[in-house]
DNA sequence: GTCTATAGAAGGATAGAC
DNA sequence: GTCTATCCTTCTATAGAC
């Protein structure tokens, strides 16, 4: 492969990106993908074959993306407070340089079950579970509560950039700004969470049982 | 019109709401609406035009769906506990019944964010402002953070659903059913939301400025 | 390796008979 | 009001020249 092929296939490879992760597997088109790479339509076959094949590439590289940001953010040996004050602050700057990425994860595994698979082979929970276990015990909280403490993570983080137009929308009404919103978010997540593990803590139903 | 139209009509709209629910308008096909109508595709055309009226016809009625169940809700006048509890409980359960729901109208929104304002004029967002600040001011807190609590609130709700499949992957490894784990969530979201509240009456940093 | 031209399939829309 | 047949556009994919 000369230097020239890497060059172009790295050119459709990114152009495909970004079609793909604004406007999906079913709004992308091999035309405009072409347009953007700056070369013409048939190349795009020469490189990739099909459309689903390149939409293959994308949706990995877009799922490893999404994955490891989110776990190396996980990886760190601090106390839960600074872990989640440096999770929020981390995760949702990456989410605002990256906001179609979670659209494009959960319609296009919607769009296709199988894409889960590829997805899932991209995540390593046991990593995350090993670190934030001991958490819980310090705080006597049981790990099957650990489920509940990381879904409500990820929907703090990521919910706000998802629903983005309609939160916009609504802030604009009483003169908040979005921007300014989420940034607040980066600061109050981390509290909200914290506020909810020492809850459980005291919660006699949410304890040890 | 006549009877027949009107069953015809009916039949042809919820066909569409099914098709264009679960795989939007740009995977929706209208000769898959016809088969589930069980009727023929040129009647489409002579009851509802074009795709696109008929798509915006179902977007309007499951705009109205998703918002009204959720400010109705919110609009009872028990103690904020309550409140949250019954919310959660009735909320979850109505997306349960409706799981494409929330995908359905953040996609097509991020595909065509002419579609926010229809979806906006279906809000009417100061029945829960009222709602709610009565109980900030209760906590000694400041109606600025009614923003961030109210998406707090949307966002366990809201994400645990959107995200099933990743959810539902990952839990399995746990050996976790997702029903069962929906169904605590139903019970702990509550909690969640308490504590956040609480602790933002204890936090000197998002208290009263 | 890159281009132009075009084949071929799919899907939305309409004409016209009943 | 409902159907069959068909048009027309759009889009993926390939053939073939350079």
């Amino acid at each position: 492969m000369t230097k020239q092929d890497k060059l172009t296939e790295e050119k459709i490879f990114n152009a495909a990106t970004l079609e793909f992760e604004e406007k999906g597997m079913e709004g992308a088109r091999m035309q405009d993908i072409a347009d953007r790479a700056g070369i013409n339509k048939a190349l795009l076959h020469y490189y990739f074959r099909s459309k689903d094949k390149l939409f293959l590439a994308v949706f990995d590289k877009l799922a490893e993306k999404m994955f490891k940001k989110f776990a190396g953010i996980f990886e760190t040996d601090h106390p839960i407070e600074e872990k989640m004050q440096y999770f929020f602050v981390e995760h949702i700057s990456f989410l605002e340089r990256n906001p179609m990425l979670p659209m494009f994860i959960l319609r296009e595994i919607n769009r296709n079950p199988e894409l889960l698979d590829k997805f899932m082979s991209r995540i390593n929970f046991s990593k995350i579970k090993n670190g934030m276990s001991k958490t819980l015990t310090e705080n006597s909280i049981s790990e099957k509560y650990l489920g509940h403490i990381l879904v409500s993570v990820v929907s703090l983080s990521v919910f706000p950039i998802l629903a983005r137009p309609i939160i916009s929308g609504i802030l604009e009404q009483q003169d908040i700004n979005y921007t300014d919103f989420i940034q607040q978010r980066k600061e109050f997540s981390p509290k909200f969470i914290m506020s909810i593990i020492k809850g459980m803590g005291e919660d006699i139903d949410l304890k040890n049982e």
